[in-house]
RNA sequence: GGGCAGGUUCCAGAGCGGCCAAAUGGGGCGGACUGUAAAUCCGCUGUCUUUCGACUUCAGAGGUUCGAAUCCUCUCCUGCCCA
């Protein structure tokens, strides 16, 4: 740990950087040695985007934690190009570092500027950019570059393989997974923090995941069970609300069943890794982690 | 009692002689979604068959035709209007 807690929140705040749109917006932008331009789809504006800037915008946001700027290559990239990107980040991060040494902080706490590793699947660059990152020292160090289109075997994979490579005394943050058994596997590899948009994007879309297994919540059969959504959950939403009623609200496209659908998966991946916690404390999470995968794939 | 409009696959609703197992939407079922542009996207949805294909369907019964969901006759039913 050694992340500290700022101006009386509960939970620090983090944000990214852009560095994943560069991958996920790949058709409206152009990178170069100086930065990310970005065309607006809204009104067809450009936006230049660079390690300076990006670093500026984190820091008049005011996030407790802040995230370098990077290129996300897509899976699957030649070697070369990985290579030539990883090294691209790394300047980047070098500039990054350099902007806010340079400059001082807004709101009269710290911000800490997490670096992200690349190097894409080849073991070689994976380690390289570890290194990278490592020297730095920075109060945390994220995993980049995984979860853009690779099976999820390869995910686990240089999950694993950035993970022995990166200090063990700083949290390791795993950027863009994944699925509630994704995280307790990774969990199991050493990663310490995670942030993803399937727990509200897959609730959007119906998918409730619960600590029974997963629901289509659009389903028939929910119609008239009237049964919470989730009755081990610590969350006044999963207890309150009924599988048919949120079907309902769902079913007639009433926003507020998109917003139950959200809080319900958000609480269930709090608990989920509340879990985790607690049962590493213990010292029987590898033993609880099995048993519990099954237990969440269920298909309801 | 009279007039008009209708009865199509789970629902709504196209089709109005062959290209119709029958558009489209809904519903149902399945799948996808992984550092969030996107409350989204993709399949299947009469029966049998792996495919080719075969078979049974468009209120009911007859009929015309090489061929009918589509045309004709009668019957039943529904809605609206007038008595």
């Amino acid at each position: 740990g050694g992340l500290h807690r700022f101006m009386g929140w509960d939970r620090p705040i983090l944000t990214d950087s852009g560095g994943y749109q560069v991958f996920s917006l790949a058709s409206s932008r152009k990178i170069s040695e100086q930065g990310v331009v970005f065309q607006s789809h809204i009104d067809g504006s450009k936006h230049l985007f660079t390690p300076e800037s990006v670093m500026d915008i984190q820091r008049s946001i005011g996030a407790d934690i802040i995230m370098a700027f990077d290129e996300c290559p897509p899976y699957p990239s030649e070697y070369k190009y990985v290579k030539d990107s990883m090294h691209l980040t790394h300047r980047w991060l070098d500039r990054c570092f350099n902007q806010l040494n340079t400059t001082d902080n807004k709101y009269g706490y710290t911000q800490n500027l997490f670096p992200i590793v690349q190097g894409g699947t080849f073991d070689d660059l994976r380690q390289a950019s570890c290194e990278y990152i490592s020297e730095k020292d920075a109060p945390g160090n994220a995993i980049g570059g995984l979860s853009v289109g690779e099976p999820v075997e390869m995910i686990y994979e240089y999950c694993g393989i950035s993970c022995e490579h990166l200090p063990v005394k700083k949290p390791r943050y795993l950027m863009g997974v994944g699925t509630p058994w994704d995280l307790l596997e990774c969990i199991s590899l050493g990663v310490d923090m995670f942030d993803c948009v399937m727990p509200t994007r897959n609730g959007r879309n119906a998918m409730l995941f619960t600590t029974n297994g997963v629901i289509n919540i659009d389903n028939k059969k929910w119609e008239y069970d009237f049964s919470p959504l989730d009755e081990n959950l610590p969350s006044a939403i999963s207890q309150h609300y009924s599988k048919s009623y949120l079907r309902h609200l769902i079913k007639s496209k009433e926003i507020l069943g998109l917003t139950i659908a959200s809080i319900q998966n958000l609480a269930f991946y709090l608990w989920l890794v509340g879990e985790a916690r607690q049962k590493i404390l213990e010292g029987s999470f590898s033993s609880w982690k099995s048993g519990m995968i099954s237990q969440l794939q269920q298909r309801l």
